[in-house]
DNA sequence: TAGAGAAACAAGCGCCCGCTTGGTTATCGG
DNA sequence: CCGATAACCAAGCGGGCGCTTGTTTCTCTA
């Protein structure tokens, strides 16, 4: 953790600029120009523009898995798992929203190796999610339900979350994900 | 109506690439391949390549508002609003997913005019569903409850199914919508 | 303060981009 | 079977793309 190098501020622009206008949308020109320097002068510190995305994606992978993970171990019961592992889930959103868009958006221009690590990325981050679900339905905390329904409900809503949430808003992350966490725990129908 | 145009052909090819690549990761000379002909034959029929894109983008747009629209006035209960509205969203992805791909993740591309119009059919068709919401908490058919994330939710849901969703799998458009429609209205606790 | 290493520049290569132009071919009603 | 019209081709323009190469400038330490 020393202070940031040059490569550091050259994947900080690109996270921007790939979030604002894509991955095939960013020319090297444009984030040498935004990072100080010709484009030339990126190449001292880079192999090539899409090793720039990976690492970016990869970075945004490591980020939201580091914030469920020691989680889903936990000695907790499952509904206040998915509760704090939501809230977790915000803040990666709040701190990292350039990355949480790329993230969603522009790891399908990686290349097929690559993409596929994102992928399985991806799917340890559903499984741990699901795992949370299954467990809360075997402890009668949840009701019996169609476990892959949730999954993707609860996934949508956090994933979406790149496309609207602004962190200097009125609402914390903690604010957001309490919110959804009640709407998806108690439904919208009033207890009759 | 009538049999379908070159123009046609070439809006199909090109809704499939920039769903599959990206707009800018499209270039005129494979949307011409695919359609069977060169680049320059391509200009016979379209202005620019964003044109493409624009029109791809509102066609999508005037799917999803044409399904939620005439349910909004209707004379029903809210939930049974919501649950209509949840399954036409459904469908109108499953026969167009293409579209809704193109829809949610390049409309960013387009001029600022051309953008702002989407902007406002986006948000046309929020309101329209906020208002079977608000409608619904009136009528007492929903508890008291944060109308913006109900909605946000909502919308996260089916905004995301462009994702995940096979049409050609086991379930239908209005499984999955009904599923969806019964997590979201009675939650995942059992009832106590 | 000399000299090494990091950082950036200046220039440009080969390629592909969106798009244009001028001419050729296929189709079909009269 | 002629002529109009739509559809397409062949060729290429200007420009921007990702990236390379050879040189200069900056910065820190010995």
């Amino acid at each position: 953790m020393g202070r940031p190098t040059r490569k550091d501020l050259i994947l900080e622009v690109a996270v921007r600029l790939f979030s604002e206008r894509g991955f095939h949308g960013t020319t090297i020109r444009e984030i040498a120009e935004a990072a100080g320097m010709l484009s030339g002068s990126l190449y001292a510190h880079i192999q090539t523009k899409e090793d720039l995305l990976y690492e970016v994606v990869m970075q945004a992978a490591d980020r939201f898995l580091g914030a469920i993970e020691p989680l889903v171990v936990a000695d907790l019961p499952a509904a206040e798992k998915l509760r704090q592992a939501m809230i977790a889930h915000v803040e990666v959103v709040a701190a990292s929203r350039a990355h949480a868009t790329v993230f969603m958006h522009e790891w399908k221009a990686l290349t097929p190796e690559r993409r596929a690590e994102v992928a399985a990325r991806r799917k340890a981050y559903e499984q741990q999610l699901g795992q949370i679900l299954t467990e809360g339905v075997r402890r009668g905390e949840f009701k019996p339900l169609d476990e892959r329904m949730a999954r993707l409900l609860i996934l949508s809503a956090v994933n979406w979350l790149y496309e609207w949430y602004d962190p200097t808003g009125p609402l914390s992350p903690s604010d957001v994900a309490e919110r959804y966490w009640r709407l998806v725990l108690e439904g919208l129908q009033p207890r009759t």
